[in-house]
DNA sequence: AGCACCACCTGTGGGC
DNA sequence: TGCCCACAGGTGGTGC
């Protein structure tokens, strides 16, 4: 489900909802949601702390607390929304109901259980145990100069690949990747190494631009993506080559889909050299 | 180093 | 119409 947008738009939407307000004991109804510490020292250490801000790098969302770092990654289709009232309306696939002493509550959602939940000490843990491969947020923590130093000539590797390398930089999905590949005219199959200085450049361009754009919409609401009130993302409407196999590009040519890095890769074959 | 493949899960849509 | 299985916004491990 969520790419770095996804993320944002939960990010900025839950802050003001939250910022100040302090945990009570969350309950797992599935205990294998938190990748560490332990349910048991998940739930007590998490109870009563208070949280201070939320950051996000990549895709991954943290809840800064006055005494520790709350952090979650949603992975294909985990959602995180807030509920006025204790209880959420829809009780399938929830996994980990994280309430606050107020009586409204956090509820993780996710049908495939492959997001975690994570209940770090510090920065120093964070990076330690979480972030170990996880490389800059590409939105935030990248600048042009900085992109195109990265770019290491000697790369073999595939547009696409570099792209979702999340040791790379982070934050860029299947769905904002072909997006970005597709506005700035560059095949995903194209070798890092072959791309020229301004091809580069426009690269970056288009990936800054996707990113806002899909952040300004709210996300993407694929099929599962909801935000922290459980509403939809309108990016959807606005994708010009993700999930549109053989409906035509502009320029009059088929959208192909293909198997590239292991992931369906929609492209103009066309728009895209 | 990078890539292909599997694993983790559950649901569903497209093809036969 | 109905069934089945390929595939799905992600990532980590393994082995070549």
């Amino acid at each position: 489900m969520p790419e770095l947008p996804e993320v944002e738009t939960i990010r900025r939407e839950l802050e003001p909802l939250i910022r100040g307000k302090t945990f009570a004991r969350p309950i797992l109804h599935i205990s294998s949601t938190v990748e560490y510490p332990t349910p048991e020292e998940f739930t007590a250490g998490l109870e009563g702390r208070t949280v201070s801000a939320l950051t996000r790098r990549g895709k991954y969302l943290f809840i800064n607390l006055d005494q520790g770092i709350l952090t979650v990654h949603l992975r294909m289709t985990g959602n995180l929304v807030y509920s006025e009232a204790g209880r959420p309306r829809e009780e399938r696939f929830l996994r980990a109901s994280l309430p606050f002493m107020d009586n409204t509550a956090l509820h993780y959602f996710d049908m495939r259980r492959f997001g975690r939940l994570w209940l770090v000490i510090d920065e120093n843990e964070l990076n330690r145990l979480v972030l170990k491969r996880v490389g800059p947020d590409i939105f935030n923590e990248v600048s042009c100069e900085d992109f195109l130093a990265m770019l290491d000539q000697r790369r073999p590797s595939k547009l696409k690949a570099l792209l979702l390398d999340q040791g790379f930089a982070s934050g860029m999905g299947n769905i904002y990747t072909d997006e970005c590949l597709f506005r700035c005219g560059l095949h995903p199959e194209r070798r890092v190494s072959s791309l020229k200085h301004a091809e580069a450049e426009e690269l970056y361009r288009a990936i800054q631009d996707v990113l806002a754009d899909g952040i300004r919409y709210g996300g993407t609401t694929f099929r599962d993506y909801r935000n922290a009130s459980g509403a939809l993302g309108e990016f959807q409407s606005k994708l010009d080559v993700y999930g549109r196999r053989n409906e035509t590009c502009r320029c009059g040519t088929a959208i192909e889909k293909k198997v590239v890095a292991g992931r369906g890769t929609y492209y103009c074959p066309r728009c895209q050299k």
